[in-house]
DNA sequence: TCAAAAGTGTTCTTATTACACCCATGG
DNA sequence: CCATGGGTGTAATAAGAACACTTTTGA
Protein backbone atom coordinates (compact mmCIF):
# COMPACT_ATOMS: atom_id res chain seq x y z
CA UNK A 1 0.00 0.00 0.00
CA UNK A 2 1.41 3.36 -1.01
CA UNK A 3 2.39 5.98 1.53
CA UNK A 4 -0.44 8.30 0.56
CA UNK A 5 -3.03 5.66 1.35
CA UNK A 6 -1.85 5.64 4.92
CA UNK A 7 -3.77 8.84 5.43
CA UNK A 8 -6.88 6.72 5.16
CA UNK A 9 -5.85 4.01 7.61
CA UNK A 10 -7.19 6.02 10.48
CA UNK A 11 -10.59 6.28 12.07
CA UNK A 12 -12.37 8.82 14.16
CA UNK A 13 -14.70 8.46 17.03
CA UNK A 14 -16.67 10.59 19.43
CA UNK A 15 -16.68 10.20 23.18
CA UNK A 16 -19.40 11.74 25.25
CA UNK A 17 -19.10 12.76 28.87
CA UNK A 18 -22.69 12.62 30.05
CA UNK A 19 -23.22 14.71 33.15
CA UNK A 20 -26.14 14.45 35.50
CA UNK A 21 -26.96 16.01 38.85
CA UNK A 22 -28.59 14.02 41.61
CA UNK A 23 -28.56 13.97 45.35
CA UNK A 24 -26.47 17.13 45.51
CA UNK A 25 -23.75 15.47 43.52
CA UNK A 26 -22.42 15.83 39.99
CA UNK A 27 -22.46 12.46 38.21
CA UNK A 28 -20.99 11.02 35.03
CA UNK A 29 -22.47 8.15 33.09
CA UNK A 30 -19.84 5.48 32.46
CA UNK A 31 -20.04 2.14 30.75
CA UNK A 32 -18.32 -1.05 31.70
CA UNK A 33 -16.66 -2.26 28.54
CA UNK A 34 -17.93 -5.62 27.31
CA UNK A 35 -15.30 -6.06 24.61
CA UNK A 36 -11.59 -5.61 24.16
CA UNK A 37 -9.68 -3.40 24.45
CA UNK A 38 -10.05 -2.53 28.12
CA UNK A 39 -12.74 -5.20 28.57
CA UNK A 40 -14.15 -4.97 32.06
CA UNK A 41 -12.90 -1.43 32.62
CA UNK A 42 -15.08 1.62 33.01
CA UNK A 43 -14.92 4.04 30.12
CA UNK A 44 -16.77 6.89 28.48
CA UNK A 45 -19.56 6.05 26.08
CA UNK A 46 -18.45 6.63 22.51
CA UNK A 47 -18.48 5.20 19.02
CA UNK A 48 -16.86 5.50 15.64
CA UNK A 49 -18.30 8.26 13.51
CA UNK A 50 -20.26 6.90 10.57
CA UNK A 51 -18.92 7.85 7.15
CA UNK A 52 -21.93 9.99 6.33
CA UNK A 53 -22.58 11.38 9.76
CA UNK A 54 -21.72 14.81 11.13
CA UNK A 55 -19.75 14.92 14.36
CA UNK A 56 -22.46 16.46 16.50
CA UNK A 57 -24.90 13.86 15.23
CA UNK A 58 -22.55 11.07 16.19
CA UNK A 59 -22.27 12.40 19.73
CA UNK A 60 -26.04 12.81 19.92
CA UNK A 61 -26.49 9.25 18.64
CA UNK A 62 -24.23 7.84 21.34
CA UNK A 63 -26.34 9.63 23.90
CA UNK A 64 -29.59 8.52 22.34
CA UNK A 65 -28.57 4.87 22.22
CA UNK A 66 -27.63 4.90 25.85
CA UNK A 67 -30.40 7.01 27.33
CA UNK A 68 -33.17 7.34 24.77
CA UNK A 69 -32.87 11.12 25.11
CA UNK A 70 -32.98 13.65 22.27
CA UNK A 71 -32.57 17.41 22.15
CA UNK A 72 -30.07 17.44 24.91
CA UNK A 73 -27.44 20.08 25.57
CA UNK A 74 -24.28 18.94 23.81
CA UNK A 75 -20.99 20.73 23.41
CA UNK A 76 -17.81 19.78 21.62
CA UNK A 77 -14.76 20.24 23.84
CA UNK A 78 -11.51 18.95 22.42
CA UNK A 79 -10.05 16.42 20.03
CA UNK A 80 -7.61 13.84 21.29
CA UNK A 81 -5.32 12.34 18.73
CA UNK A 82 -2.13 11.05 20.30
CA UNK A 83 -0.68 8.48 17.94
CA UNK A 84 -0.77 5.71 20.54
CA UNK A 85 -4.01 6.58 22.32
CA UNK A 86 -5.86 3.56 20.96
CA UNK A 87 -4.21 0.15 21.18
CA UNK A 88 -5.75 -1.10 17.91
CA UNK A 89 -4.72 1.67 15.56
CA UNK A 90 -4.86 5.36 14.94
CA UNK A 91 -8.15 6.59 16.25
CA UNK A 92 -8.66 10.24 16.96
CA UNK A 93 -11.58 11.05 19.12
CA UNK A 94 -13.66 14.18 19.37
CA UNK A 95 -14.80 14.72 22.94
CA UNK A 96 -18.22 16.10 23.81
CA UNK A 97 -20.13 16.56 26.98
CA UNK A 98 -23.90 16.44 27.48
CA UNK A 99 -26.07 17.70 30.28
CA UNK A 100 -29.09 15.58 31.12
CA UNK A 101 -31.90 15.66 33.63
CA UNK A 102 -30.99 12.52 35.45
CA UNK A 103 -34.45 11.35 36.48
CA UNK A 104 -35.89 11.49 32.97
CA UNK A 105 -34.88 8.08 31.68
CA UNK A 106 -33.88 4.48 32.12
CA UNK A 107 -30.44 3.31 31.13
CA UNK A 108 -30.30 1.02 28.12
CA UNK A 109 -26.72 -0.17 27.81
CA UNK A 110 -25.82 -0.58 24.18
CA UNK A 111 -23.81 -3.12 22.25
CA UNK A 112 -20.37 -1.99 23.33
CA UNK A 113 -21.35 -1.86 26.96
CA UNK A 114 -22.25 -4.60 29.35
CA UNK A 115 -23.34 -2.13 31.95
CA UNK A 116 -23.90 1.59 32.36
CA UNK A 117 -23.82 3.37 35.68
CA UNK A 118 -23.77 6.84 37.15
CA UNK A 119 -20.57 7.64 39.03
CA UNK A 120 -20.03 10.60 41.29
CA UNK A 121 -17.46 12.81 39.66
CA UNK A 122 -15.33 12.57 42.78
CA UNK A 123 -15.36 8.79 42.70
CA UNK A 124 -14.36 8.05 39.15
CA UNK A 125 -11.45 5.65 39.13
CA UNK A 126 -9.00 4.66 36.46
CA UNK A 127 -10.76 4.60 33.08
CA UNK A 128 -9.80 2.88 29.84
CA UNK A 129 -7.95 4.65 27.02
CA UNK A 130 -7.16 8.31 27.77
CA UNK A 131 -10.64 8.76 29.16
CA UNK A 132 -9.56 10.29 32.47
CA UNK A 133 -7.91 13.06 30.53
CA UNK A 134 -11.02 13.50 28.39
CA UNK A 135 -13.26 13.58 31.42
CA UNK A 136 -11.09 16.22 33.00
CA UNK A 137 -11.13 18.40 29.93
CA UNK A 138 -14.91 18.20 29.80
CA UNK A 139 -15.34 18.86 33.49
CA UNK A 140 -13.12 21.92 33.22
CA UNK A 141 -15.08 23.16 30.26
CA UNK A 142 -18.31 22.69 32.15
CA UNK A 143 -16.96 24.67 35.11
CA UNK A 144 -16.09 27.50 32.81
CA UNK A 145 -19.36 27.33 30.88
CA UNK A 146 -21.60 27.28 33.89
CA UNK A 147 -20.25 30.69 34.89
CA UNK A 148 -20.88 32.33 31.54
CA UNK A 149 -23.99 30.61 30.20
CA UNK A 150 -27.15 29.41 31.88
CA UNK A 151 -26.43 25.76 31.11
CA UNK A 152 -26.79 24.61 34.70
CA UNK A 153 -30.54 24.47 34.27
CA UNK A 154 -30.10 21.61 31.80
CA UNK A 155 -29.15 19.45 34.76
CA UNK A 156 -32.19 20.32 36.88
CA UNK A 157 -35.83 19.36 36.52
CA UNK A 158 -38.06 22.04 34.98
CA UNK A 159 -39.19 23.12 38.43
CA UNK A 160 -36.49 23.58 41.02
CA UNK A 161 -35.78 25.37 44.25
CA UNK A 162 -33.10 27.99 44.73
CA UNK A 163 -31.28 25.70 47.10
CA UNK A 164 -31.15 22.96 44.48
CA UNK A 165 -29.75 25.47 42.02
CA UNK A 166 -27.16 26.60 44.54
CA UNK A 167 -26.13 23.03 45.27
CA UNK A 168 -25.74 22.42 41.56
CA UNK A 169 -23.36 25.34 41.23
CA UNK A 170 -21.47 24.22 44.29
CA UNK A 171 -21.08 20.72 42.90
CA UNK A 172 -19.94 21.87 39.48
CA UNK A 173 -17.60 24.60 40.67
CA UNK A 174 -16.41 22.65 43.71
CA UNK A 175 -16.77 25.66 45.96
CA UNK A 176 -19.20 26.81 48.64
CA UNK A 177 -21.49 29.75 48.01
CA UNK A 178 -23.19 32.11 50.41
CA UNK A 179 -26.93 31.50 50.41
CA UNK A 180 -28.04 35.11 50.59
CA UNK A 181 -25.56 36.41 48.08
CA UNK A 182 -26.33 33.59 45.66
CA UNK A 183 -30.07 34.28 45.80
CA UNK A 184 -29.62 38.00 45.48
CA UNK A 185 -27.50 37.57 42.38
CA UNK A 186 -29.51 34.90 40.59
CA UNK A 187 -32.82 36.65 41.26
CA UNK A 188 -31.45 40.01 40.17
CA UNK A 189 -30.97 38.58 36.68
CA UNK A 190 -34.73 38.23 36.34
CA UNK A 191 -34.37 35.00 34.41
CA UNK A 192 -36.24 32.82 36.87
CA UNK A 193 -40.00 32.55 36.87
CA UNK A 194 -41.45 32.28 40.35
CA UNK A 195 -44.07 29.58 39.83
CA UNK A 196 -45.96 30.41 43.03
CA UNK A 197 -45.79 26.76 43.92
CA UNK A 198 -44.02 25.11 46.79
CA UNK A 199 -42.57 21.74 47.59
CA UNK A 200 -44.89 19.20 49.15
CA UNK A 201 -44.32 16.61 51.86
CA UNK A 202 -41.01 17.88 53.06
CA UNK A 203 -40.20 17.83 56.76
CA UNK A 204 -39.34 21.50 56.85
CA UNK A 205 -40.63 24.77 55.51
CA UNK A 206 -41.44 24.03 51.85
CA UNK A 207 -39.34 25.89 49.30
CA UNK A 208 -40.72 27.95 46.44
CA UNK A 209 -40.37 26.47 42.97
CA UNK A 210 -38.85 28.33 40.04
CA UNK A 211 -38.29 27.66 36.37
CA UNK A 212 -35.76 29.13 33.98
CA UNK A 213 -37.23 31.55 31.45
CA UNK A 214 -35.40 30.50 28.33
CA UNK A 215 -37.46 32.66 25.99
CA UNK A 216 -36.63 35.76 27.99
CA UNK A 217 -32.97 34.78 28.14
CA UNK A 218 -32.78 34.42 24.38
CA UNK A 219 -34.45 37.75 23.86
CA UNK A 220 -31.91 39.40 26.17
CA UNK A 221 -29.01 37.67 24.43
CA UNK A 222 -30.18 39.05 21.11
CA UNK A 223 -29.92 42.50 22.71
CA UNK A 224 -26.37 41.82 23.84
CA UNK A 225 -26.99 40.43 27.32
CA UNK A 226 -24.29 38.32 28.90
CA UNK A 227 -25.10 35.81 31.61
CA UNK A 228 -22.48 35.78 34.34
CA UNK A 229 -22.69 34.11 37.70
CA UNK B 1 -14.98 -2.90 0.03
CA UNK B 2 -16.99 -3.88 3.07
CA UNK B 3 -19.04 -1.42 5.06
CA UNK B 4 -16.70 -1.51 8.03
CA UNK B 5 -13.80 -0.42 5.86
CA UNK B 6 -15.62 2.79 5.11
CA UNK B 7 -14.59 3.98 8.51
CA UNK B 8 -11.11 4.20 7.10
CA UNK B 9 -11.96 6.10 3.93
CA UNK B 10 -11.64 9.38 5.74
CA UNK B 11 -8.72 11.67 6.43
CA UNK B 12 -7.97 14.33 8.96
CA UNK B 13 -6.21 17.59 8.64
CA UNK B 14 -5.25 20.53 10.76
CA UNK B 15 -5.88 24.15 9.87
CA UNK B 16 -3.99 26.88 11.61
CA UNK B 17 -5.18 30.43 12.05
CA UNK B 18 -1.93 32.35 12.45
CA UNK B 19 -2.47 35.67 14.15
CA UNK B 20 -0.06 38.56 14.13
CA UNK B 21 -0.25 42.14 15.35
CA UNK B 22 1.20 44.99 13.35
CA UNK B 23 0.48 48.61 12.81
CA UNK B 24 -2.22 48.62 15.44
CA UNK B 25 -4.11 45.95 13.59
CA UNK B 26 -4.77 42.26 14.15
CA UNK B 27 -3.68 40.23 11.13
CA UNK B 28 -4.16 36.68 9.87
CA UNK B 29 -1.77 34.84 7.64
CA UNK B 30 -3.59 33.41 4.62
CA UNK B 31 -2.35 31.47 1.64
CA UNK B 32 -3.50 31.73 -1.92
CA UNK B 33 -4.22 28.20 -2.97
CA UNK B 34 -2.05 26.96 -5.82
CA UNK B 35 -3.96 23.71 -6.36
CA UNK B 36 -7.54 22.52 -6.59
CA UNK B 37 -9.91 22.58 -4.85
CA UNK B 38 -10.42 26.32 -4.43
CA UNK B 39 -7.37 27.08 -6.56
CA UNK B 40 -6.71 30.81 -6.55
CA UNK B 41 -8.78 31.42 -3.43
CA UNK B 42 -7.43 32.56 -0.10
CA UNK B 43 -7.54 29.94 2.61
CA UNK B 44 -6.07 29.02 5.96
CA UNK B 45 -2.77 27.19 6.00
CA UNK B 46 -3.29 23.54 6.85
CA UNK B 47 -2.28 20.04 5.91
CA UNK B 48 -3.24 16.43 6.37
CA UNK B 49 -2.05 14.90 9.62
CA UNK B 50 0.68 12.34 9.06
CA UNK B 51 -0.15 8.80 10.18
CA UNK B 52 2.42 8.87 12.97
CA UNK B 53 2.08 12.48 13.97
CA UNK B 54 0.27 13.95 16.96
CA UNK B 55 -2.26 16.67 16.25
CA UNK B 56 -0.40 19.47 17.98
CA UNK B 57 2.74 18.52 16.08
CA UNK B 58 0.90 18.68 12.79
CA UNK B 59 -0.32 22.19 13.56
CA UNK B 60 3.17 23.23 14.64
CA UNK B 61 4.60 21.76 11.45
CA UNK B 62 2.23 23.75 9.27
CA UNK B 63 3.37 26.87 11.06
CA UNK B 64 7.04 25.94 10.82
CA UNK B 65 6.85 25.27 7.08
CA UNK B 66 5.24 28.60 6.45
CA UNK B 67 7.17 30.82 8.82
CA UNK B 68 10.25 28.97 10.03
CA UNK B 69 9.07 29.59 13.61
CA UNK B 70 9.19 27.08 16.46
CA UNK B 71 8.02 27.23 20.06
CA UNK B 72 5.08 29.39 19.23
CA UNK B 73 1.86 29.70 21.21
CA UNK B 74 -0.57 27.20 19.75
CA UNK B 75 -4.05 26.27 20.91
CA UNK B 76 -6.55 23.77 19.61
CA UNK B 77 -9.98 25.31 19.18
CA UNK B 78 -12.56 23.13 17.50
CA UNK B 79 -12.96 20.24 15.09
CA UNK B 80 -14.98 20.72 11.95
CA UNK B 81 -16.37 17.59 10.40
CA UNK B 82 -19.45 18.31 8.32
CA UNK B 83 -19.82 15.46 5.85
CA UNK B 84 -19.63 17.74 2.82
CA UNK B 85 -17.08 20.26 4.04
CA UNK B 86 -14.39 19.05 1.66
CA UNK B 87 -15.26 18.56 -2.02
CA UNK B 88 -12.90 15.60 -2.49
CA UNK B 89 -14.02 13.35 0.35
CA UNK B 90 -14.56 13.14 4.04
CA UNK B 91 -11.92 15.25 5.68
CA UNK B 92 -12.28 16.24 9.28
CA UNK B 93 -10.17 19.18 10.27
CA UNK B 94 -8.89 20.17 13.67
CA UNK B 95 -8.59 23.94 13.95
CA UNK B 96 -5.78 25.64 15.82
CA UNK B 97 -4.64 29.18 16.19
CA UNK B 98 -1.11 30.45 16.74
CA UNK B 99 0.18 33.77 17.99
CA UNK B 100 3.37 35.04 16.39
CA UNK B 101 5.55 38.09 16.65
CA UNK B 102 5.01 39.36 13.17
CA UNK B 103 8.37 41.02 12.56
CA UNK B 104 10.39 37.93 13.46
CA UNK B 105 10.42 36.13 10.13
CA UNK B 106 10.17 36.01 6.39
CA UNK B 107 7.30 34.21 4.72
CA UNK B 108 8.25 31.04 2.86
CA UNK B 109 5.13 29.84 1.07
CA UNK B 110 5.07 26.08 0.96
CA UNK B 111 4.03 23.50 -1.59
CA UNK B 112 0.27 23.92 -1.26
CA UNK B 113 0.48 27.70 -1.46
CA UNK B 114 1.47 29.96 -4.31
CA UNK B 115 1.48 32.95 -2.02
CA UNK B 116 1.14 33.82 1.64
CA UNK B 117 0.06 37.21 2.89
CA UNK B 118 -1.01 38.95 6.06
CA UNK B 119 -4.60 40.16 5.97
CA UNK B 120 -6.19 42.52 8.44
CA UNK B 121 -8.82 40.59 10.32
CA UNK B 122 -11.40 43.13 9.25
CA UNK B 123 -10.53 42.73 5.58
CA UNK B 124 -10.65 38.97 5.18
CA UNK B 125 -12.93 38.10 2.29
CA UNK B 126 -14.55 34.89 1.22
CA UNK B 127 -12.23 31.98 1.95
CA UNK B 128 -12.15 28.45 0.53
CA UNK B 129 -13.76 25.48 2.28
CA UNK B 130 -15.45 26.39 5.60
CA UNK B 131 -12.48 28.53 6.53
CA UNK B 132 -14.46 31.66 7.34
CA UNK B 133 -16.28 29.66 9.97
CA UNK B 134 -12.99 28.30 11.30
CA UNK B 135 -11.44 31.74 11.39
CA UNK B 136 -14.40 33.05 13.33
CA UNK B 137 -14.22 30.28 15.88
CA UNK B 138 -10.53 30.95 16.43
CA UNK B 139 -10.98 34.69 16.65
CA UNK B 140 -13.70 34.25 19.23
CA UNK B 141 -11.52 31.90 21.22
CA UNK B 142 -8.67 34.39 21.12
CA UNK B 143 -10.96 37.16 22.38
CA UNK B 144 -11.97 34.99 25.27
CA UNK B 145 -8.43 33.81 25.99
CA UNK B 146 -6.84 37.21 25.97
CA UNK B 147 -9.06 38.20 28.88
CA UNK B 148 -8.15 35.24 31.06
CA UNK B 149 -4.54 34.44 30.14
CA UNK B 150 -1.59 36.65 29.35
CA UNK B 151 -1.35 35.41 25.77
CA UNK B 152 -1.44 38.87 24.25
CA UNK B 153 2.26 39.23 24.88
CA UNK B 154 2.92 36.47 22.34
CA UNK B 155 1.91 38.95 19.66
CA UNK B 156 4.22 41.75 20.78
CA UNK B 157 7.99 42.09 20.60
CA UNK B 158 9.83 41.34 23.85
CA UNK B 159 10.04 45.04 24.66
CA UNK B 160 6.86 47.00 24.23
CA UNK B 161 5.17 50.15 25.42
CA UNK B 162 1.95 50.28 27.39
CA UNK B 163 0.25 52.00 24.49
CA UNK B 164 1.21 49.16 22.14
CA UNK B 165 -0.20 46.71 24.65
CA UNK B 166 -3.39 48.69 24.94
CA UNK B 167 -3.78 48.86 21.17
CA UNK B 168 -3.30 45.12 20.99
CA UNK B 169 -6.14 44.55 23.43
CA UNK B 170 -8.30 47.01 21.57
CA UNK B 171 -7.66 45.26 18.27
CA UNK B 172 -8.34 41.80 19.63
CA UNK B 173 -11.40 42.70 21.68
CA UNK B 174 -12.70 45.21 19.14
CA UNK B 175 -13.44 47.75 21.85
CA UNK B 176 -11.88 50.98 23.07
CA UNK B 177 -10.18 51.13 26.43
CA UNK B 178 -9.52 54.04 28.75
CA UNK B 179 -5.81 54.78 28.87
CA UNK B 180 -5.55 55.52 32.58
CA UNK B 181 -7.73 52.65 33.69
CA UNK B 182 -5.92 50.24 31.42
CA UNK B 183 -2.52 51.23 32.78
CA UNK B 184 -3.67 51.17 36.36
CA UNK B 185 -5.02 47.65 35.93
CA UNK B 186 -2.18 46.12 33.98
CA UNK B 187 0.49 47.64 36.23
CA UNK B 188 -1.32 46.58 39.39
CA UNK B 189 -0.83 42.95 38.35
CA UNK B 190 2.92 43.41 38.78
CA UNK B 191 3.63 41.17 35.83
CA UNK B 192 5.42 43.75 33.74
CA UNK B 193 9.09 44.55 34.19
CA UNK B 194 9.88 48.21 33.74
CA UNK B 195 13.06 48.04 31.67
CA UNK B 196 14.07 51.63 32.40
CA UNK B 197 14.52 52.13 28.71
CA UNK B 198 12.61 54.37 26.38
CA UNK B 199 11.79 54.54 22.72
CA UNK B 200 14.28 56.34 20.49
CA UNK B 201 13.75 58.59 17.52
CA UNK B 202 10.07 59.14 17.94
CA UNK B 203 8.61 62.53 17.23
CA UNK B 204 6.95 62.78 20.62
CA UNK B 205 7.72 62.05 24.21
CA UNK B 206 9.37 58.60 24.16
CA UNK B 207 7.48 55.86 25.93
CA UNK B 208 8.94 53.58 28.58
CA UNK B 209 9.56 49.99 27.53
CA UNK B 210 8.28 46.99 29.45
CA UNK B 211 8.58 43.24 29.17
CA UNK B 212 6.30 40.50 30.43
CA UNK B 213 7.66 38.60 33.41
CA UNK B 214 6.74 35.06 32.45
CA UNK B 215 8.70 33.44 35.27
CA UNK B 216 6.86 35.49 37.85
CA UNK B 217 3.54 34.75 36.18
CA UNK B 218 4.14 31.04 36.30
CA UNK B 219 5.12 31.19 39.94
CA UNK B 220 1.91 33.03 40.75
CA UNK B 221 -0.18 30.56 38.74
CA UNK B 222 1.28 27.72 40.76
CA UNK B 223 -0.01 29.54 43.86
CA UNK B 224 -3.49 29.82 42.38
CA UNK B 225 -3.27 33.20 40.68
CA UNK B 226 -5.69 33.97 37.89
CA UNK B 227 -4.89 36.54 35.23
CA UNK B 228 -7.90 38.63 34.30
CA UNK B 229 -7.98 41.79 32.29
C1' DT C 1 6.79 76.67 18.55
C1' DC C 2 4.05 73.07 16.99
C1' DA C 3 2.38 68.39 16.59
C1' DA C 4 2.10 64.02 18.55
C1' DA C 5 1.83 60.69 21.84
C1' DA C 6 3.27 59.77 26.98
C1' DG C 7 2.21 59.98 31.46
C1' DT C 8 -0.48 60.72 35.68
C1' DG C 9 -5.10 60.85 40.29
C1' DT C 10 -9.37 61.55 42.04
C1' DT C 11 -14.24 61.04 42.44
C1' DC C 12 -18.35 58.52 41.72
C1' DT C 13 -20.81 54.47 41.04
C1' DT C 14 -21.48 49.70 41.18
C1' DA C 15 -20.57 45.06 42.57
C1' DT C 16 -18.98 41.87 46.08
C1' DT C 17 -18.48 40.17 50.53
C1' DA C 18 -19.53 39.03 55.23
C1' DC C 19 -22.78 37.91 58.38
C1' DA C 20 -27.45 35.87 62.00
C1' DC C 21 -32.01 35.24 62.96
C1' DC C 22 -36.98 33.88 62.39
C1' DC C 23 -40.28 30.80 59.62
C1' DA C 24 -43.03 26.78 58.06
C1' DT C 25 -43.52 22.09 57.88
C1' DG C 26 -43.60 16.88 59.15
C1' DG C 27 -42.66 13.68 62.42
C1' DC D 1 -41.94 20.62 70.55
C1' DC D 2 -38.12 19.47 67.93
C1' DA D 3 -35.37 18.95 63.78
C1' DT D 4 -34.75 20.48 59.25
C1' DG D 5 -33.96 23.39 55.71
C1' DG D 6 -36.34 28.04 53.81
C1' DG D 7 -36.14 32.65 53.60
C1' DT D 8 -34.61 37.49 54.40
C1' DG D 9 -31.34 42.77 54.71
C1' DT D 10 -27.66 45.77 55.77
C1' DA D 11 -23.14 47.61 56.24
C1' DA D 12 -18.29 47.49 54.76
C1' DT D 13 -15.11 46.88 51.19
C1' DA D 14 -13.38 46.47 46.67
C1' DA D 15 -13.57 47.04 41.84
C1' DG D 16 -14.75 49.60 37.77
C1' DA D 17 -15.89 53.82 35.17
C1' DA D 18 -15.49 58.54 33.96
C1' DC D 19 -12.70 62.20 33.17
C1' DA D 20 -8.34 66.56 31.52
C1' DC D 21 -4.17 68.40 31.80
C1' DT D 22 1.06 68.55 31.72
C1' DT D 23 5.37 66.50 29.71
C1' DT D 24 8.86 65.24 26.37
C1' DT D 25 10.52 64.74 22.07
C1' DG D 26 11.55 65.57 16.77
C1' DA D 27 10.56 68.29 13.09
Amino acid sequence: MGESNNFFKSAFSVDNVIFGFDDGDLKVLLIKRGTAPFKGKWALPGDLVYPNEDLDNAAARVLLELTGLKNVYLEQVHTFGAVDRHPLGRVITIAYYSLVKIANFELTPSSWASKAKWHSISEVGDLGFDHNEILNACFNRLKQRVKSRPVGFELLPKKFTLTELQHLYEAVLEIELDKRNFRKKILSMNLLKDLNETQENVAHRPARLYSFDKVKYERLVAEGYNFAL
